[in-house]
Parts: C-alpha cells; structure tokens; sequence
DNA sequence: AAAGCTTCTGTGAACGTGCACAGTAATGCG
DNA sequence: CGCATTACTGTGCACGTTCACAGAAGCTTT
C-alpha cells in the first residue's frame, strides 16, 4: 500500500492541499476548524511529509553533514565525537535536521565531501578535527555555511568555531604544578600542527617564560605509545624532571607506563598532569590529574552557530569556553 | 548562480535529458560519442545530480539510518562504535549511501525514529546495541529492511544480525584460567538483558560447569564503576578467590582498582581477564590479558547484509564471528 | 526487397511538495 | 451603508529527475 501523500490528507480532512501545507509549515492563517481536522486526518491516515518533495521546492535539504577528518586509524580514539555526535543529533533533531557522517580521511574522501556539499546535499557543514591548511578549507568556502568544532587554523579561510581554551588549560596545569612547588616542569606536547598541539605549549610558556626550555620539551602525536617514547626521551635528556605536563591523557597513559618502566613514582617522584579528562583519566594508576574541556557546551556551541549561519546570521564571532582543572592522584 | 541540471549537460552535450539521465545510471544503450560529449559537460558545468528530485521519482532516499539504542549518558564510552561507524559510512559511500545517525534513547526518540522511517526517509535502518524487547524493533517490522550490529534477542521479531561469538570468548577466557592452574575463578558479567551479558556468562559455565556457583558471579552494567563494586562483593563474599573473568575491559579496569584495594597483586594473587580488547586495556596497569572481538569483520559483514537485503534478498542468515584471545600481563 | 533485430535517442508524464496569487467571507471603521 | 481590512482557502506552477514508450537508424536474416 501507498504512503499518505498531502493531497490524502487534505481529502480526509476537506480541505484543500493549500491548508494542509500552511499548517504543516506553521503558517498562521489555519482556521482552528481545519486545524483539528487536518490534525486528525494526518493521524488516521499515518501521514509523514515527504522530505524529497520538500528538498525539491524549497531547495533545502534537511540535513547536516558532519566532516570527520581524521585519519581513519585515530579516528574515535578520542572519545570526545561522542558528546559531539549525541549533542549535534539532539539539537539538530530540534529543527528537523538530520545529521549525516562523511569521512575525509584521504584524497577519495575528501573529494566526495565537497561533490555531495557542492551538490547542494546539505544545508550546513560541521567540521571537526580538521587540520591546518586542509584542502577541503578551501573548497567550502562556497557553498552551504561551515563551522569547526574546535579551532581551525587556515591561512586565508577562516570558519567559525566553538573551541576549549586549550591555552587557559595548559595555564592551570601548569600554575597548579608551580603551586605544588615543582621546579623541573617539563612538557609533552601533541602534533604542532593542531590546535591543541600549538595552544596547550603556548599556555605553558606562558606560566614557565624562559624556564620551558626545549630541553624539557618533548612532542607527540596523540597515541599512547607516543607518551610513552616522548616520556623516556625526556627521562634521557633531563633526569631530574619532577612534573610533566601531557598534553592529552592518552599520552599520559603512555608517560605513565615510562615513568613506571624508570622506576618512578608518581606524583612522590614526578607529578603528571593529562588533558581531555577522557576516560581513559580514571583506568591508570594512579587516575590522573587533568584538564576537563566542556565537551557538550563545545558541541552546543558549535551546532548554534552553525544554526546561526543557516538563519541566514551574516558572520558570527568564534566561541571560546574555560578549561578546569580536575585533580585526582597523579598530580 | 543557479547549480546546474540535466537539462543544461543535457544542452552542453547537445543530447537529451534521457540520454544523460541513461549514463548516470548505467544503462548500456548510449553511443561512445554521447558518452565522451556527456562526460565532458558534467565535468565542465560542475553538475552534480539532484538527489531529491531522483528520491522523488525513485522511491529511494540513498541514506541508511543508524540507530544508537544506549542510554544517552553511556553512548560511546565503548569504542567500539567507532569502528562500526567508520566501517559502515565507508562501504556505503561506495554504493553512494549516506549514513544518517539516529538516537533512541527514550521514548520521543524513539518516536521519531519510527516517524523518519516510516516516513521513506531511509532506504535501510542499522540498528546499535538495541536492547531486548525494545518497542523499536516491533515498530520497524514493516518499513525498509533492518539489520543489527551485535545479536538482538527479541520476542517474535527476529532480525538478522553480525555478531561476534561471544560465548566462544568466554569459553577462550575461561578456558585460559583453567589452563593455568587456577582453582577458585570468578566472573563479573554486564547486565543480563543484553546479548553480551547473557552470552558471556553461558560460555563461562559451558566450561566451569557446576564449578559456576553464584557465588562465584557478580553482575555489572558495563560501567567502570560497577567493575569496582562486583569486584569488591565478590571479594568479600569468596575471598580465595585466584581469578576473575570480567565481561568487559572497562569493568576490569575497575576490578584491578578493587584488587589493588584489596592489597591482590595482579596476576600474582588474581588473574583478570576482560573482553573487548578496547583502547583502555592498554592504558590499564598491568595492560589486560582480554578478549578481542573482530569489530571490523563484525561492521562489514552487518552492512553486508543490510545491502543483501536491499537488493531484494528475502532471507539472510545471521553471521556469527570467532574471538581470538589476546594475552598481555594481567592474566 | 521486405522484415526483423539491435542499438541508440528524444519526449511526455509523474513523483509530492511549497509558494505566489487570486479569490471569498467576515469583520471593523468612518 | 460603503469600503477597507483581516482571516482564511483553493489552484496552478515549478522544482529536477527517472521511466515507459515511441521512434529512427543501421545491420542481419528471410
């Protein structure tokens, strides 16, 4: 059997297809008469609008796309596109919106992107985790509005985003080591080409000045085994370290096992300070002191802005929420 | 500027709209010269077709929904999720399916689900972790094909599904403890109305038999939290105990914590086994011996028969894929 | 040479909706 | 009472595509 079409509708109820889309559209001129019965008629009849006939005169499309950009491998090891995920299906659902998943993990991918974004399939862009100078930047610059989960450091292209103050956090971190009177800080990083890579090194120098020298620098690329590597290469070159600020917990994991594997402890030894407050924060030992991003107010954020964009909001100016520190036993 | 149509690479290539509309579609009966002429006016004009137009004379939408059925404030603390997402958008790219996500987490969700597709808005629904006797599955038996990620175990409603062979795990586990001597072996298990909870606790008594005393077992709801506390029960309900099968890796890291607690040394005193083998049993100290589920395999193959389904295959078995045991330290 | 294939092409109709417009009835106002 | 205004309703058209059909051209068979 056929599905209910407006014209089923507009039959049951005795009006004409006209009325029965002015309701469905919020129009106001629907007498309270025609209102119930096409009220009624779309619940007999089961009516659902046929999104395709809509796309098709309104030019919209009723969906967002979100861009996963990271390599396939890393992609969810960071539990954060969690909250972002649920957050965005729950505030997108609000408007009737529905969110669509696309990968632009290789040159294949990315290109598909910007085809189905071009194609005029979606009605809005959600970045997320896309790098410095990522080719896609460019080719959204037309079409549908894009925004960024998190900051995204083009060159020209700026795009809108809702982002942690990843600098303000490293600062807590670090401020708070200072307090506990620590004296050889030294720091792992992640990729330089990130954001959180960048701002988290930033706001440590900003608290140690001419004291983060590179010595006591060490980078990584946000995997556990890099933590550990970058935690052994700093033990090597600066043995009397007595705090280490990683800037991502799953890194810290990694210095965790280091630490352990040199026979240190920790904090009594060296105190060790992660970022992200993931999970993974309270399964080592001992459950690490950390900086929480406000993961659901990023993604609410972001996916606001984006529905800013889309109600037609010319510009909108970045959002930048605060960091906090969560101490447990590491640190 | 307008995006372009059929009609104008139609134009473009001095054909018609037919002959074009033959090409995107594959039909066999164009001329090499139309073919070259229509392949340069697409690349040329940028065309892109329209997928609203073609969902509306089609039937089809192109988009497979996927509905995550966990509780909101759990969503995604398995990384499982991860992969089957990454897998799924992947081999639907390449029949040019997009993948919706869906939450059916309470009631109006789950409302809305059924509203979508019932709508016709999907051409397909895979369905995540959705547990016994949801509502859901009976609302869906009519409507496009349906598919599980993971056994579902319903009333009447039966739907095909891929799934690891999480008995067989529990028995590798299980088996594993035995052979190495232990006596006293005890089990924490997930909640009992979900395949895993069930499933992982019959291969565990398949291979302990009468040994299997309740005593010996404590529940969990996949928490870390809860790993702790059926830790620390069992515990001080059998003290001697000498080994512990953990239903999951998350629950495991928080038994070791229980154990460390306690004053056991891990494996020395209790051996500890988890099941997932999920990013956290590395980070844990000492990494966890676990079992690992083929996620990637399990992804595909649940596609797989989505798509069989969709191309008119009436029936589908369920495909059921072996575990692999995984040893590290903590076992 | 006629008939029948095969290969290829163009055309009209239909899919279900929103929107602009025209039109009608009821109400308010001078 | 006449006229403007408000509240509401119905209708035709357009959106961009696929599909069924009809038809043209070239080739093979009778």
């Amino acid at each position: 059997m056929k599905r209910p079409t407006i014209h089923d509708v507009a039959a049951a109820a005795g009006v004409s297809r006209g009325t029965v889309s002015r309701l469905l559209n919020g129009d106001k001129y629907v007498s309270p008469a025609a209102r119930v019965a096409i009220e009624r008629a779309i619940s007999e009849t089961g009516y659902v609008v046929n999104r395709a006939a809509r796309s098709l005169v309104t030019q919209r499309t009723g969906s967002i796309v979100m861009v996963l950009s990271e390599p396939h491998e890393k992609l969810f090891e960071d539990p954060n596109y969690s909250t972002l995920i649920r957050v965005s299906i729950r505030m997108l659902a609000e408007r009737d919106l529905s969110l669509v998943m696309m990968l632009a993990g290789d040159e294949g991918d990315r290109e598909r992107v910007v085809r189905y974004v071009r194609g005029g399939h979606a009605d809005g862009v959600l970045l997320v985790s896309t790098h410095a100078g990522d080719p896609l930047l460019d080719a959204l610059r037309t079409g549908p509005p894009a925004v960024s989960c998190g900051a995204v450091i083009g060159r020209e292209t700026v795009i809108p985003y809702a982002a942690a103050d990843e600098r303000l956090g490293a600062r807590q971190m670090t401020e708070y080591f200072v307090g506990l009177g620590r004296r050889r800080i030294a720091m792992i990083t992640g990729p330089m080409d990130t954001p959180g890579g960048i701002q988290r090194l930033e706001g440590f120098a900003d608290v140690l000045g001419r004291k983060a020298t590179s010595k006591l620098i060490a980078h990584g690329d946000w995997t556990q085994a890099s933590g550990e590597r970058a935690m052994t290469e700093l033990l090597g070159r600066t043995p009397d370290i007595d705090a280490v600020f990683v800037a991502s917990d799953l890194m810290a994991a990694g210095a965790l096992a280091a630490l352990r594997a040199a026979g240190r402890r920790v904090p009594d030894d060296v105190a060790v300070g992660g970022f992200d407050d993931s999970p993974v924060a309270l399964s080592t030992h001992p459950p690490l002191t950390t900086i929480r991003q406000p993961l659901a107010e990023m993604a609410q954020e972001t996916v606001r802005l984006l529905l800013a964009l889309i109600d037609g909001a010319g510009h909108v100016e970045p959002v930048i929420l605060p960091t906090e520190l969560v101490i447990r036993d590491s640190a």
